[in-house]
DNA sequence: GTATATGCAAAGCATTTGCATTAAA
DNA sequence: TTTAATGCAAATGCTTTGCATATAC
């Protein structure tokens, strides 16, 4: 149960070479990458694959809870494979570089009931935001 | 200093009458609107008001630092007034309720050095996602 | 064999932009 | 008077959708 692929296989989902491949580019840490990038990266791997299809194969992945949808920096979504393991991001504010990070402190950070307006609290999205060390001495 | 109109008296910035309705539907708390949603208000006021105008004058209070731009829930974009109060978001994942929220622990959250890679870190956005009341009893 | 995924092209939204007109200071 | 904002309509960028074809199981 490391990685996407090995736990796409345990799951009755039908694998197709296209959904393959984008499983396959959505491997490692510090993956972020739009719709797009991973269009063009699957296109190495199987030509023929459509932009359609790779939208398709990313929702439901995310809908299955295997790929983390990224609407934090501007611009496209990103999508993130890191699901087993809890983390946070960084991003610069400048350039859009997103980072995994794991902050301190992050597991006390709660709400009080008061707070919760009747919720039933599911988990909470941390995003840092800074300047990287490119763009600090561009800037 | 208590609300945006009053902050915007205080700069040099060129007070048309739609920038003033924009200015006055953004006000109070809890407020987080869509540009679209803004426009329809600013219409009661204003009839002429364009779209256009809306959007240039949104991306000119945020450049500002007078309005927060939200993409953590779905959908376009929300706007937030309440910059002067560090808070954070509670958001529905089924219907996209949004709510102003202050959590305990979140002046501990940090970043060690090592989990930095260099940036200089401005801020962090928390958001809770959860359930709401309504959506809890119809799912 | 059958249900379902694919690919294409078109549609859908949210947002931005160019440019002539208008108005704030 | 001058500089900058407005409004329109067109363009852009990202994402979704409808439907005929192809394919995994």
């Amino acid at each position: 149960m490391i990685d996407l692929l090995e736990r796409l296989r345990e799951r009755a989902w039908r694998l197709t070479p296209q959904r393959r491949v984008v499983a396959e580019v959505l491997r490692g840490d510090h993956v972020h990458l739009t719709a797009d990038e991973i269009r063009a990266r699957a296109r190495e791997l199987l030509p023929e694959i459509s932009l359609a299809t790779v939208y398709n194969t990313l929702n439901e992945l995310v809908a299955m809870g295997e790929v983390l949808e990224l609407t934090a920096a501007n611009g496209p979504k990103r999508y993130d494979p890191n699901v087993l393991e809890r983390h946070q991001h960084l991003v610069c504010i400048h350039c859009g570089t997103l980072l995994d990070v794991h902050a301190s402190g992050e597991d006390r950070l709660t709400l009080r009931a008061r707070e919760r307006h009747g919720f039933k609290i599911l988990d909470a999205e941390i995003v840092f935001r800074g300047v990287c060390p490119p763009c600090a001495t561009t800037h």
